[in-house]
DNA sequence: TTATATATTGTTATATTATAACATTATGTA
DNA sequence: TACATAATGTTATAATATAACAATATATAA
């Protein structure tokens, strides 16, 4: 986690509700969270969510048009993510797991191109719904 | 790619317009296109779009809301994908990768926990837009 | 400090993506 | 044939996201 001072009021507003939920959040559910403080427009939230991406503070999860908080400390700006997603009960977890973000980076398609960035969601079922 | 017999009707005249379409394709973008063919609703489409994507004959490309045709006979019900998605000229292929499959699969996190199911996002310049 | 560029905010309207609910029809299988 | 299951049709509406424009704040350099 790096510079939270240079948040602008609402970007920290957001950035602070995103980064207190256990869980993902979704755009609207935020937008509701922060009408008490002043925040009463979708673009509001999207605008302070499309740059908390941009500097990597928080990620979203694209199956899920939700977001998460960034809290991978080594990446300052992090253009690649990997996911833990809940099948049952949609529980997220970063994956932070430097033998396969080195695989990731260094990954060279058949037509031997190279990514600089890539998003991978896992699915499954955590620890607490594969026992039940 | 597997039975195509058995696709309903209008499961068949959706499918039909994503296999032939150079891009992915775009829910609405879809029903457009077929309301010629007496497809009127979006839910008509939708529900032909989520058995398609069940069965595995397309693909959901999570970053854009846009659905692809599997072209990778090996996988019979594809639970495991992986793409390569062009930032500038958003051309989308799906990869198919015996190693990264295997990697991803018998991957494990730090909790032990693997998946049966994943879905990998590549972004860059694809060869065209590399040069320009 | 002032000017000036850039980022952020506020606001209204609207576009885009997706599902709920219910009635009907087709298809597969015993 | 009977029955279950899948697919369809239809209307309405929910959920997600952006356009366009005006105003204000903040950072930076002359």
């Amino acid at each position: 986690m790096q510079k939270q001072q240079n948040l602008s009021k609402n970007q920290k507003i957001i950035f602070d509700i995103i980064d207190k939920s256990p869980e993902p959040l979704k755009a609207y559910s935020i937008l509701f969270n922060v009408q008490k403080k002043g925040i009463k427009a979708p673009l509001q939230v999207y605008r302070a969510l499309d740059k908390l991406v941009e500097i990597g503070k928080i990620h979203k999860i694209e199956s899920r048009n939700a977001f998460i908080a960034c809290h991978n400390s080594s990446c300052q700006i992090s253009k690649t993510t990997a996911f833990s997603i809940c099948e049952n009960c949609e529980k997220v977890s970063e994956i932070k797991d430097s033998k396969l973000s080195k695989y990731l980076t260094n990954f060279e398609d058949d037509t031997g191109m190279n990514y600089r960035r890539y998003n991978l969601e896992f699915y499954g079922l955590c620890k607490k719904c594969k026992k039940k």
